[in-house]
DNA sequence: TTGTAGGCGTTATCAC
DNA sequence: GTGATAACGCCTACAA
């Protein structure tokens, strides 16, 4: 019992195919008589319409691919729940891929997204395989980065605002009296990375405090990183008085080498960590924390890749507006930065109340 | 510059697309001097194959569908990556919906799936919907439920071994001397759910214990809900002793409610949570948690998927092969249980290190 | 108001 | 060893 095709549905409706399909596709008028003779018998067959088919024809799947580094990562997870509600309201589904940060399956995917015939793709990208990202930005194909951005790659990119939520950050520390503060980066060759260390340079120059290298320990992103350049921090002869850790997985790694060197937070050691979670304000030390506004970051990019596939499609029916397209992709250089929170709790002392929150939602900036 | 397709392929290099595509697929032998003028002309044009056009001659899409009830939560987090790391592997991608445990979104995903033509699906069922599941099943379509399970409904389910999990929880609550001991239950009707139920009430049964209905409380697997349910206990004439929370949102809930309303952990009231998290190491109270091993359900969940996918595939081959299909179907009763592993921490006060470890991961089993 | 027929890009069946 | 050619299930001129 194969599954029943719109001929099936046509013959036992005793009409054509065409008929049915502008019944479903509500395209063209068709009597009250046939209609319903239609209706019947796609009920009757169990009738449902084949998406491979349409999409064979009309060159469009109303899928989407997501690229990200690594679901298992909290940090991603609201942000495809952004992604995903769009998308699911404007009739899209979601092809999901983990990168694992490797620029070879983020190529691979990127191959399997394209012969899948993705209608446009959201990715966080690894850094590398420009080559490859230009050319489809060349062939006018809708993406959108998002978290990151590659530099020199004309496409949209909606990032949290890295830099001025860490300022705020070390500022905050500043103000509670620290001098010296600890920051452990993320992945080098990131622009998230590179921007959140540029925040922490800033802060500290701002108020007339040396930049000193010994204190910027390399992370990989992940907790065990974070809990080496911990301890190495702890293990400094002039040891910091703060940690700011510059993100998620690194904060826990933090907390970690803290716990087991019996070094209490926040008496011994202030910590701030980027990235917010339901739990940093249930467990102790309640964490201050840097929070991004990740559903929104999924949201936006979702919006703006949407926005990317309607363009294409209407530029598509009007033909050569050979114009039209060099707009758009001047219009895809925009930069969308979204602000982040600070969100104070206890882990760095002092008065917890006076919530110096920076809560700032930029508007969309072109760069 | 429309993307090119196998004819522009076959034109260039001098030969059919009979050619072309025995090359790409290497499904028959073709002259060495053929072969690299095929290789040569695809990379000139950049040819990448159409998997749609693919899709739809071979009826079969290389792509499975993922339904659970919410990305945003932890606890599917490495489930998902353990079945995009399987279905990878294995050549598939996986097209992931959020069914909010909302039974209209799951019909809905499950339609769209349907018209999307995958190969198969993976589910955690909201518990409604029945009859669309039974007959997705009679009509052997590859299907597995996972974390859940649907009474009466022949399909292969991968859980966790629930009622173990909770009663060694609970076990050990008693064995450091609790003898009134909440409980948060989660959504209602959903097995995983009676299941840890019942595991806390055999528990009690086993150590003598009385069983209190009022000390179960009702929680809709959300922090708010554990949050009030906690705040009930709390004000129970005969207050508990220790809380277990049934799972990771609720345990939230409960600590934010322990700590406003000054009840110290463990000191005050002991707490368990089921699911852990990498958090749960590194801040206060260090959580005692059962474990449920989420990325190996996700990762047998996509084997077991990837199996039935397969023998449809084989059984379609060998025609009319009735019997073979009755076998398969009872086959797919099948119900595999992991073991889950109670992680013994701070957070019941007493003995932490006395690490009594349930690790026991349970064979797969028919029921 | 409805129907006919061609084609989307592949693969599979023949035939040479 | 290789090539025509007919599907796969749908949409959409064009025709009536």
């Amino acid at each position: 019992m194969a599954a029943a095709t719109m001929k099936d549905v046509a013959e036992r409706a005793g009409v054509s195919t065409t008929t049915v399909s502008h019944v479903i596709n509500q395209t063209r008028f068709v009597s009250e008589e046939n209609r319903s003779k239609v209706q019947e018998a796609m009920k009757a067959l169990g009738y449902q319409p084949n998406a491979i088919a349409k999409s064979l024809r009309q060159k469009s799947t109303n899928t989407i691919g997501l690229m990200i580094s690594d679901i298992a990562n909290p940090f991603f997870t609201s942000l495809i729940r952004g992604v995903e509600d769009v998308a699911n309201a404007a009739g899209f589904n979601l092809i999901l891929c983990n990168t694992d940060e490797k620029p070879e399956k983020e190529y691979t995917y990127l191959d399997v997204l394209q012969q899948k015939q993705v209608d446009g793709v959201i990715v966080a990208p690894t850094g590398e395989n420009l080559d490859y990202f230009e050319a489809l930005v060349d062939n006018g194909f809708p993406m959108v980065f998002i978290d990151r951005r590659l530099e020199g790659i004309a496409c949209p990119a909606v990032l949290a605002d890295n830099e001025n939520g860490s300022y705020e950050a070390v500022s905050h520390l500043i103000g509670l009296g620290h001098r010296r503060i600890g920051i452990i980066v993320g992945l080098l060759g990131v622009t998230s990375t590179t921007e959140r260390l540029r925040g922490y340079q800033k802060a500290l120059a701002e108020h007339g405090l040396p930049f000193d290298k010994e204190l910027v320990l390399p992370g990989k992103s992940k907790v065990e990183s974070g809990r080496e350049a911990a301890l190495q921090l702890l293990a400094l002869k002039a040891r910091p008085s703060a940690i700011f850790a510059t993100n998620n997985q690194m904060t826990i790694g933090v907390m970690r080498a803290l716990h087991e060197q019996g070094v209490r937070c926040p008496d011994d050691m202030a910590v701030v960590g980027f990235d917010d979670f339901e739990w940093a304000s249930a467990f102790r030390p309640l964490l201050t924390t840097v929070a991004q506004p990740v559903y929104d970051m999924g949201r936006v990019a979702a919006e703006t890749l949407m926005a990317c596939i309607r363009n294409k499609g209407e530029a598509g029916d009007k033909g050569g507006a050979g114009v039209t397209g060099k707009a758009d992709r001047a219009g895809a250089k925009q930069v969308i930065t979204l602000g982040c929170t600070l969100v104070v709790r206890e882990s760095c002392g002092a008065g917890g109340a006076a919530a110096a929150t920076a809560e700032s939602i930029a508007d969309a900036g072109e760069k």
